[in-house]
DNA sequence: GTAGGGTTAG
């Protein structure tokens, strides 16, 4: 036990030339020694000289026979001790505090060590309280030892107040505020609170800046954005013969990344071996990165291939190279491979899956991991729960949700607007809801992630209610959290607030509405049927008007069903997408609701000879943990006889009810509708027939599709919840419907 | 006896 190892104020041993006299039971040996050695060089010290070495349990043993030596009072040995303990590998803070506040008299060194370790250690604050405990109850003043750890746990805190109050200490002095590795980390601090022109300021100010200065400074240019600058920066710094190091290539190399610039990647990879920079593997790691950043897998793989050494974040990074391309099996591979996996590799690999359009293969991979001896980590959870987000997987997110909670992860913003976007676009709004009011942290991002659950979910008003509580929040919006709003409006039809809010964007917000927003408000109006408004906006757009603002006039030609203007709309479009099937699709049933059959076979010709092929449409539902994924006319479900018998009972009753097929739209911007039955077995039907025979009442079948509902599978879903009284939450490309009763949520305006 | 600057995943 660490308690019974230290000495109470009171117990503390005297002095140690009075041990020198003492006769003790300890062996004679030690004794002899003890009457020989001066405290600095007694032989138990040596056993700290290799303190990286030591483990906390060696450390202990070390404690206790110094307690037992006296040695404790001694304020150079008792430091030694403190180092090893506040320093090693194996370091315990919490030990090393209870020990210093046991030393009859720490020195500066002490001091200066403690705060060291706890500046770099989980809480860089405690650094800071030691550093004011210094500063009034010793009778030590801080020393230019000092300043560097305790200005590192400001930066760590990003603290500008307490930081700039050390800085404020250090003008005052003559002797510190010359002091070079004062001011370099006082360059580094600023630019940690994002004070660039402070960090520069700093650097002006020195008259004899080494190399460490410069790399500060240009690293904090880098990290700041500000790559231009921190390149030139680079290039004087040889003007005024300072040699740049391994350190200086990491950041310029980072920026090269940053840049995609591949020629001027080359160049510094060999600038670096003309001017024999050290090898480092950070460095090598710095230029993988590099490279895979530029594009070219094959300068990595060479460079990779002749590392001497490697580390997970080499390995990692190949692996993201190789997910980049699309090269996923390549990545698995390479996954497989890796010598050591830490938790991000993981990370890597599983929000490579998620963010490439394979959701589910994240899933499985997070299955695997609980297996194996990693743990997830908050970076993991917010992929997972975007995986759920995206496949509609409502039991893995609840079962992730009941995770977090179990282990007690911090509910940080990330994860909380994680799981608000995860419950909102599972179906869920009340448990989204629930996660936002059972936090007390709200950034933009978990505002604009709850406007957007409300909006999917075609709640406009509560939407913007939402929007107007945060700014009583004094939480500033930002483009996406305007983005979610006019979204709220135009599922809830919402024309005048829409174009308040437009309007209010840059002189109430300062900030200028993008090609997006102009997007929206084009879908707004145009969705109301104000086609000629929405053309004024396309019209008025400060920057040439994109796909989205041409496919959302197309769409709304469609519904109105404006021939001329819809053809427009789809020539710019198709000029800036020419691939773009959707438009093709939108086009024809535009001419189909015109009864313009002959455009409509044109047209279905023109995508034959351009190849084009409709996204397949497929719907998923998860049962009993398990995401299952039905695409049109699909026979490949184990219980595929079942859902077929179903559908044959639905199609009965509901026929019974007096419904007619609607055949009227052959070319919905939905799936491939080849052949007659097509309509019959889109995936969504399939769907709920499955949903009706693997649930039970009242849990609502829960769907996500990846295109827009079609009318008929809209109709049929309502007389679906009526008929069989089960709710359907159906999930399609833009919103939510949910389906009950026999009417939608979206009231029919989709 | 002590110090300052760096790479990956989101």
């Amino acid at each position: 036990m660490a308690t019974r190892l230290l000495p109470t104020p009171s117990a503390v041993p005297p002095p140690i030339r009075a041990l020198n006299t003492t006769t003790s039971n300890s062996s004679k040996r030690s004794d002899y020694l003890a009457v020989k050695t001066k405290a600095e060089d007694h032989p138990v010290l040596a056993l700290l000289d290799d303190y990286s070495r030591l483990d906390a349990k060696a450390i202990r043993r070390i404690h206790g026979r110094m307690l037992r030596l006296g040695l404790l009072g001694h304020p150079y040995s008792a430091s030694r001790l403190l180092v090893a303990c506040s320093l090693s590998p194996s370091a315990d803070l919490p030990y090393a505090r209870q020990l210093f506040d046991h030393l009859p008299a720490p020195n500066l060194f002490t001091w200066n060590t403690l705060i060291r370790a706890h500046a770099s250690g989980p809480d860089p604050r405690l650094a800071l309280f030691l550093f004011s405990r210094l500063l009034r109850h010793s009778p030590h003043s801080p020393d230019k030892f000092t300043f560097p750890f305790t200005i590192k746990a400001a930066a760590e805190l990003s603290a500008l107040r307490d930081g700039t109050a050390l800085h404020g200490m250090i003008a005052k002095s003559p002797l510190f505020r010359s002091d070079i590795f004062i001011l370099n980390s006082l360059i580094h601090f600023y630019a940690a609170c994002r004070e660039l022109d402070l960090s520069l300021r700093v650097f002006e100010m020195i008259s004899e800046r080494d190399v460490v200065s410069w790399n500060s400074v240009i690293t904090a240019l880098a990290q700041g954005g500000r790559w231009d600058e921190a390149l030139q920066l680079f290039e004087e710094m040889e003007n005024e013969n300072v040699r740049p190091n391994d350190v200086t290539m990491v950041s310029v190399a980072s920026i090269c990344g940053k840049k995609g610039d591949l020629e001027l990647a080359k160049q510094i990879h060999s600038y670096i071996e003309q001017n024999g920079i050290r090898q480092s593997l950070i460095l090598d790691n710095a230029l993988l990165d590099m490279y895979v950043k530029c594009g070219s897998l094959e300068e990595a793989e060479l460079l990779f291939d002749s590392m001497t050494s490697k580390d997970s974040i080499s390995w990692t990074t190949m692996l993201v190279g190789y997910a980049k391309l699309g090269c996923l099996d390549a990545a698995r591979r390479l996954f497989d491979q890796m010598p050591k996996r830490d938790i991000a590799s993981w990370n890597a690999l599983i929000s490579c899956y998620e963010q490439s359009g394979h959701p589910k293969e994240a899933l499985d991979l997070f299955h695997e991991l609980q297996h194996a001896d990693a743990k997830p980590d908050q970076v993991t959870l917010v992929a997972v729960l975007s995986a759920c987000s995206q496949l509609g997987a409502l039991e893995v997110g609840c079962w992730i949700h009941a995770y977090i909670k179990k282990n007690n992860v911090e509910l940080n913003c990330h994860i909380t607007t994680s799981l608000i976007d995860m419950y909102s676009k599972c179906g869920d709004l009340d448990k989204a809801l629930n996660v936002f009011s059972s936090v007390n942290k709200r950034d933009v991002f978990v505002w604009s992630a709850m406007i957007a659950g409300l909006a999917m979910h075609g709640r406009g008003r509560e939407a913007l209610n939402l929007f107007g509580k945060m700014q009583e929040a004094k939480v500033k919006p930002n483009m996406v959290t305007f983005t979610n709003v006019f979204c709220a409006c135009s599922h809830a039809g919402l024309v005048d607030e829409g174009r308040l809010y437009f309007s209010q964007m840059l002189p109430v917000y300062g900030i200028a509405p993008s090609a997006e927003h102009y997007s929206c408000m084009v879908d707004i109006l145009g969705r109301a049927g104000l086609l000629e408004e929405a053309t004024e906006y396309i019209e008025s757009m400060p920057m040439p008007p994109g796909a989205s603002a041409w496919g959302a006039l197309l769409g709304a030609c469609a519904i109105h069903k404006n021939v001329e203007l819809g053809e427009l709309a789809c020539e710019r479009l198709l000029e800036l997408e020419p691939r773009n099937h959707g438009a093709y699709v939108i086009l024809s049933n535009l001419y189909a609701r015109s009864g313009k059959w002959d455009a409509v076979a044109s047209l279905r010709k023109l995508m034959k000879d351009a190849s084009l092929k409709k996204e397949a449409g497929c719907s998923l539902i998860e049962v009993h943990g398990a995401v299952h994924e039905f695409l049109v006319g699909d026979i490949s479900h184990p219980l595929k006889e079942r859902i077929y018998l179903q559908l044959d009972e639905i199609a009965l009753r509901l026929k019974a009810a007096g419904y007619v097929p609607n055949r009227k739209l052959v070319l919905q911007d939905i799936e491939e509708d080849v052949k007659e039955k097509a309509l019959y077995l889109h995936s969504e039907k399939l769907a709920i027939a499955f949903g009706l025979i693997s649930t039970c009442s009242p849990a609502p079948i829960r769907i996500t599709k990846n295109l827009r509902v079609c009318d008929d599978c809209h109709l049929v879903a309502k007389l679906v919840s009526s008929i069989y009284n089960r709710d359907i939450i159906l999930r399609d490309r833009y919103r939510f419907h949910h389906f009950t009763g026999g009417s939608c949520s979206c009231m029919d305006y989709w």
